[in-house]
DNA sequence: CTCGTGATTGACGCTTACGTAAACGTAAAG
DNA sequence: CTTTACGTTTACGTAAGCGTCAATCACGAG
């Protein structure tokens, strides 16, 4: 540090090491060699080094998503492969669009649980504030 | 079967064994049974069978509905515990209070994954769609 | 050369959420 | 009585998703 010339600039092609990907996500190193493990994610490897370009971070970005949804490593990789297809042939597609069809039904059904557990905790907020109310103007 | 009186009706005051349960909700035995072990539900035992009551019916649907919605068994269970509560002291409900606030940012935060995930899924549908289009015109 | 930094590949460990027998009890039906 | 259905406990097994070493390599700075 403190030398500014001769930086060795990553040719400004947008790619990142495993340590600014898991620092930039939070997650460990350890976590994104595992999803490669799983297949679902292929950085480029300059010798033995994992680089990381934008497609592997949008990736991992989808990844991270999809396991706050709740889905499994596999079904993330089913979900996020459909992003990034070939056109492909129409047996092939035809696959996808059921995929999608199984995995609207699911979210929609996530985002029913949602709301009816956001509706439910807003009663018991309400019984809360008003047991407090009362406990102060005792 | 075939014998229709004298037909050992639980006394109409609806409960329900653990076949039922499992069949009605659709899991097995052994999934009610771990929820007890982890102290989810506490069902009446008649000697040393398990008696389900409507309140031990409505904390299954709820633990269930926190699964899909990706929640681990210790979350659901500070969840659960919040519907069925005492009155209960002000830090006690300072705390429920807390929990609400923390868990409704969760879910809101699941619903807005929700919602990118599905608008992402419309345009990969939408894509699929017009390369099947293309396909069959050639 | 040596050190520090950051990377690599195993490989074993751990928690969660059950599955899956094994061995047994009980009570009604045939 | 025997079978069948339904229940019980105990306990080991398993898949997912990493944590946590350990041993090793590469490289730039001092």
């Amino acid at each position: 540090m403190g030398c500014v010339h001769n930086i060795r600039v990553p040719a400004e092609t947008s790619t990142w090491s495993i340590a600014e990907l898991a620092a930039e996500y939070d997650v460990t190193l350890r976590t994104i060699r595992f999803y490669e493990d799983r297949g679902l994610l292929t950085p480029e490897r300059r010798g033995t080094v994992r680089i990381y370009h934008p497609r592997d971070r949008v990736r991992l970005a989808l990844i991270l998503r999809g396991k706050r949804l709740g889905f499994t490593l596999d079904e993330i990789a089913t979900i996020v492969d459909m992003y990034d297809r070939e056109p492909g042939e129409e047996g092939q597609l035809v696959y996808l669009l059921n995929q999608i069809t199984t995995r609207r039904a699911e979210l929609e059904q996530r985002r029913r649980d949602i709301d009816e557990t956001l509706a439910e905790l807003a009663e018991v907020e309400a019984r809360c504030q008003a047991d407090l109310k009362t406990l102060r103007a005792e």
